[in-house]
DNA sequence: CATGAATGAGCATTCATTCAT
DNA sequence: AATGAATGAATGCTCATTCAT
């Protein structure tokens, strides 16, 4: 019985967390209501505030959602290289291809990222936000073990995977006529190579 | 006379942008209300609605402003250098050690340029706002001349200076206890220079 | 289970409509804002927000509201007599009368058909709103219909429409002490008459 | 020196009153604020509020000045008429071609006598302002004096008047496609002169 | 006579949250 | 689990008025 509840309640959570991220992304996080949230979930705005504790709480779920589609996504990629320097080309590809796939929801995680703050006050872009991000661990291990088996050269593998992320980061404020995403995603390889050559 | 009396106008709008500026580093955007920031000001909120046509206005004008601040910083240092190369580094130095120092401004920018919305709901971050960011010509600009004059190799200069912004960008973002901003600042001028050398 | 909230709507959503009646006409359209008509149906402004879409349509359906009670009222009147001579001068009557035992409601009425204007900024005394004023087809049938059947003589039933229900409005301004209302109804009654005879 | 000073101050009021006509006019008299009259006239917020009292007082200034224009305009032409018949013959037509011609003028003028109010909150439209309505007076004098030179036969001139008036105020009502100003004017006549005749 | 800076109150509206049902 | 009625605070904004210059 409980399990049956808990199910519909996790569908529940899940359809409301999927409205969030359909209104953050189209009218941004300080037009996104708890009552705009229910109209596109066709649900009451007290429903929401009886699955989550208040709107930080639903904002939290949300991005944490968000996140670990991101980081499943590209993790899958990463593991079916064998070497780093390829893991390390993949990691960067994917990234950027991930960005490009799913605009939307990458709009609503900024959205949730630059507005949103602790009850303390502390913006997210900010805070040490739980577990330290995860796609950064993933990046810095493939560096650091890359170096440990003489693949890459020397170099701060922490560095490094500061300069990579911004890099990926960059690339939502390319000029989209320009440059395709494909160019962009072969030249910063080409570019990442050259820092971490031997 | 008239001279006199926009001088007043000039002063109030300058004071009312430097609370503008303290109160979006301190509570973040979108809790910054008139009222708050005319508080800060010790003025009325009437007044600044008499001094810009709205909220939006008065975001723009005090994005106007911060952006204004670092690009003079910026380009001040970089003027006094010669070769395009010692330009670069300054260039990156300077943009480093102005976050360092600024990060009250630094963090009222990004409080604007990823909450602030155009009235017809588009974000900054995404919109074309006036003319093309401005660090970001300079930055080409140097990266291109230095091609011509030989003294950088061969590479995509728009790339190049998207993963330098980004790196920059990224600083934000560092472990403040791990890795010292000067420490920072040297080893991405390292890497930038293995990736644009001959 | 939905009649029950549903009459709970429509029960608050009177009692507002009430209240506002009342406000318009002790204070007038532009001094009337929502937080006093919350004050004077005891509820909070919010409340009023949430069972109109806002002001303005607040005042549509206060309107509506005024002009189905007296048009209630006088074509109640009107169907009970047989004539159409009759039913032309209980018209008058009835109109006069509850002109004079509804002094608030024709306040009301009047402070929102001289007030209120559209969204298009076109004031609803000039809007053809909704369907024609009701009242005044009820009178032309009235009158077109004597006609027909030879109780009045030749004359242009729209003119004298106006001219009936210009003297009804004009009522208003009547000098109260000079003349009573049952006397102005008479002597009306009696002009009219020598404008239909035949 | 005073008398110079004085004829600036009446063109600057006049200056004033016909801007505020033409922002009543154009908006309504509650969107009609004195900041938006100022910049209609091209001076400043402060100055009104030398030359008038404060908005009521403007109003008031502003009405008269409307008053006195349709005042002057329908007795010239009722002067110039000998019988009492004429005179009230020619009262109907001037006043519905005054109407007619300055629509302007009358919807400021019906802005603030259903807008405005005294001190005491008593609406202007209610409020025996001042002197008793002059054309009121004009039109009754016509009534009374026609039954003493037994051009007119016998009825309340109170009662007739206030018909007419009404019957004149209903014209702003009437469908402008079907029935032109003149033939209205017309039937009017045709209808009133059936009620006073002998 | 005229300006423009400044105030403080008031406005309609939106929002997160609570609660009885 | 779910609803919709209700609150009270906050927001951006406009306004009539005042006042030093």
């Amino acid at each position: 019985m409980e399990n049956k509840q808990s199910l519909i309640a996790d569908a529940r959570r899940e359809q409301i967390i999927k409205a969030a991220i359909e209104a953050l992304a189209e009218i941004g996080y300080h037009n996104t209501s708890l009552s705009k949230i229910a109209n596109k979930a066709n649900i009451s705005t007290g429903l929401i505030s009886y699955h989550f504790s208040g709107k930080e709480d639903l904002m939290k779920n949300t991005l944490m959602y968000l996140v670990e589609q991101e980081r499943a996504f590209i993790k899958g990629k990463v593991e079916q290289k064998q070497t780093y320097m390829e893991k390390l080309m993949v990691f960067i590809e994917a990234s950027l291809a991930y960005l490009g796939t799913n605009r939307g929801y990458n709009t609503a995680l900024l959205e949730i990222v630059f507005n949103a703050r602790t009850p303390d006050n502390v913006p997210y872009y900010l805070a040490e936000i739980d577990d330290e991000d995860q796609l950064n661990v993933l990046l810095k291990e493939i560096l650091y073990k890359g170096q440990e088996s003489k693949e890459f050269g020397d170099f701060d593998p922490q560095v490094i995977a500061i300069v990579i992320r911004g890099a990926i980061s960059a690339s939502m404020s390319l000029p989209q006529n320009e440059l395709s995403l494909e160019d962009y995603s072969e030249k910063i390889i080409k570019s990442v190579l050259k820092m971490i050559k031997e």
